[in-house]
DNA sequence: CGTCCACAGGAATGACGGGCGG
DNA sequence: CCGCCCGTCATTCCTGTGGACG
């Protein structure tokens, strides 16, 4: 056997893995461990539409990595099934509106999964949703709207199409249509418009975070289907969950966990997963989040990061030491600096991004600050700090 | 017990570049 | 293609605040 053919070999045949795939974040799998009260309650609100009769809007909420996707289309899936054999058809439109995040490309791909054509560009969103309109008059059809990361289209457009769309049975005689909402953010329900909230809240659902031991049961049951049997080390999985439970139980991040934990021994031809594989692909997973996310960072941003990350070893800084620092490093790389109310609303990016940790202290006398602690390994930092050029001259 | 520190963080406003509808 | 709008980064001016100090 040559080289190259020895190469490809590996390549498909797998000591680990039999189907990495079904530990892909996109995966939805045929059981859904721990989410049996959220199906059943999804269900009750969904079944109406087996009788014809429009099924409530419903409003879903849980952080992210607790199932709200997997759980509506997997009732959505079955029902719909279900719908073939009944009288009443009954259709569903999922869309993440973080990817559709435009008014037109939601109603552009309402459009689309109803069968009509319409153009990425040209028409008027008002000629979109007329059409819609007349899609939907001229059948009988419950048309179920699921909008995922809902949040998203409302922070860029407002909430105007979903106002107009919670009111599009008034425009419709034989179809109906329900809504859909789920999101990860719960301060946004608040935001809406009140009577946007009481439409599309008539009925709303809560998912709860998953813990440790629950994460193990998911992991078990995809780790059936994904590994090779003997291919898991004992402590693997209860590894994973932990580390993910201790990250606000989110199911995506301990299968992400347990899939490059499984990389990682495949590329170094172990055959079976040990726990150490598993602190590894923690550590290059978060690596990588911090990596993609400072690489993104405004300049000024990247500076102020720089002064806190370098600061290490001393007493952690509060934001007026770390703007004196910033002052210098400005002057020496001759930029003009920011203000520091500029850097002020900086930090708390930063804070948000999880790059820092910043705690609001009072020292009376001495006045109110925030200190600054470093939440990540201060080489993955400055590496990917590096990898500026206007940075890396120092 | 009132001051006053060292900022937090809200509001208004502006420069700038990119995308979109007409 | 052009004007307009919108999001982002930034400034200016501002009011708010917990508690050590005198």
């Amino acid at each position: 056997m040559d080289e190259l053919e020895l190469i490809f070999e590996n390549a498909t045949r797998s000591a680990i893995f039999t189907n990495r795939e079904v530990l892909r974040p996109d995966y939805i799998p045929d059981q859904l461990p721990h989410r049996g009260n959220e199906i059943r309650k999804v269900a009750m609100v969904m079944a109406t539409a087996l009788q014809g009769v429009r099924p409530s809007n419903l409003f879903i909420y849980g952080l992210t990595g607790t199932g709200k996707t997997a759980v509506a289309k997997y009732v959505l899936k079955r029902l719909s099934a279900k719908a073939e054999r009944s009288v009443k058809r009954v259709k569903w439109i999922y869309i993440n509106t973080r990817i559709e995040n435009t008014s037109y490309r939601v109603l552009a791909h309402i459009a689309e999964g109803l069968g009509l054509k319409i153009p990425f560009t040209g028409l008027s969103t008002s000629e979109v949703y007329r059409r819609i309109i007349n899609r939907l008059n001229s059948d009988s059809v419950i048309l179920i709207l699921v909008l995922d990361e809902i949040d998203f289209m409302v922070r860029k457009e407002g909430d105007e199409i979903l106002y107009r769309l919670s009111r599009v049975n008034e425009d419709l005689s034989s179809s109906k249509v329900t809504i859909v909402g789920i999101t990860n953010d719960i301060r946004f329900i608040e935001s809406l418009d009140p009577r946007v909230k009481s439409s599309l809240g008539e009925e709303e659902l809560v998912f709860p975070p998953y813990n440790a031991s629950q994460l193990e049961d998911i992991l078990s049951e995809r780790a059936k289907l994904a590994f090779r049997p003997g291919a898991l080390g004992d402590g693997v999985i209860p590894l994973c969950a932990a580390l993910a439970a201790r990250e606000h139980g989110d199911a995506r991040r301990a299968l992400d966990l347990l899939r490059v934990a499984g990389e990682v021994a495949e590329r170094e031809g172990a055959d079976v997963v040990s726990e150490d594989h598993v602190h590894r692909a923690y550590n290059e997973l978060e690596r990588d989040r911090a990596v993609e996310v400072i690489s993104t960072l405004p300049l000024h941003s990247k500076i102020v990061l720089y002064t806190i990350y370098r600061s290490v070893g001393d007493t952690p800084p509060t934001t007026g030491e770390v703007y004196v620092k910033y002052r210098e490093l400005c002057q020496r790389m001759g930029l003009e600096p920011v203000t520091q109310r500029r850097v002020s609303d900086i930090i708390s990016e930063l804070d948000m991004l999880g790059l820092v940790n910043a705690t609001i202290i009072n020292r009376g006398r001495y006045g109110k600050t925030r200190i600054l602690l470093p939440t990540i390994q201060r080489d993955v930092v400055l590496s990917a700090l590096e990898n500026d050029p206007y940075i890396s001259m120092f």
